[in-house]
DNA sequence: CGACTCGTACGATAGGCATCGTAGTACGTT
DNA sequence: AACGTACTACGATGCCTATCGTACGAGTCG
């Protein structure tokens, strides 16, 4: 009952000196994926996969986070059978300062203006 | 001798409000068409499409030029056999503040890193 | 008009990708 | 060990797209 250990499953991820802006933005260039982010955003933790309600099937759902990690965005490490994701903020911010931010909230002005959000 | 004027052909912009988020990172995630819009902000004035020297057949030089147009990234005109091309600065600080500068200053600061910029 | 330049249109091609379904693995719980 | 949950792997499918080559249209200049 304590809370789940990381499990020794690995998990690919680029150095912080490999992620590419290109490879940002076609991450978040897809609509699904720029929702995940935004709500990685607004909790400002670790979210398990099934915690999103996306209107994929869960392969899909896996296929997107896969996407975001090999591109630098997120972070992902199992616990347990949960396999918990987070923004990679840290490397995001140092290499592009005020990108993320810039993102985020032009994601937002959008969602308000077009009214889904 | 005089500039010749602009001409009647005409060219499909979306307008202000179409412009999408997701359609301006995709434009954005092809290395050549990061590079064609960090060319037009360093001169901030409008190029002709054959100013450009890519790496790349003339049409597919058009296709990039299109695909930044439609998703409203680009202005184009022509002007006589000349089509310019110019960023559309006040439609994307007024959607998305910030936006453009933030992106351009993270491809310079990508292009000092790995050294070709 | 004729020649030349700039850019387009169209078809082809090859690769990428978002999506699904099914079968399977890893882990925790009982 | 048996079961359930969380996620993956793989193959298929259909669409999108970056690229090219060739043929063409629009405009300018002689």
């Amino acid at each position: 009952m304590t809370s789940p250990a990381v499990s020794s499953r690995a998990l690919p991820h680029p150095e912080r000196g490999e992620i590419r802006l290109e490879g940002i933005l076609h991450a978040l260039s897809d609509p699904m994926r720029l929702r995940i982010v935004r709500e990685l955003a607004a909790v400002s933790d670790e979210l398990s996969c099934s915690h999103f309600d996306l209107p994929v099937t869960k392969s899909t759902t896996t296929h997107h986070f896969r996407v975001l990690r090999e591109s630098g965005v997120i972070r992902q490490i199992y616990r347990g059978t949960a396999k918990m994701n987070g923004l990679r903020r840290d490397d995001l911010d140092d290499l592009f300062p005020g990108l993320l931010d810039t993102l985020l909230d032009a994601a937002a002005r959008q969602a308000v203006r077009v009214g889904s959000g």
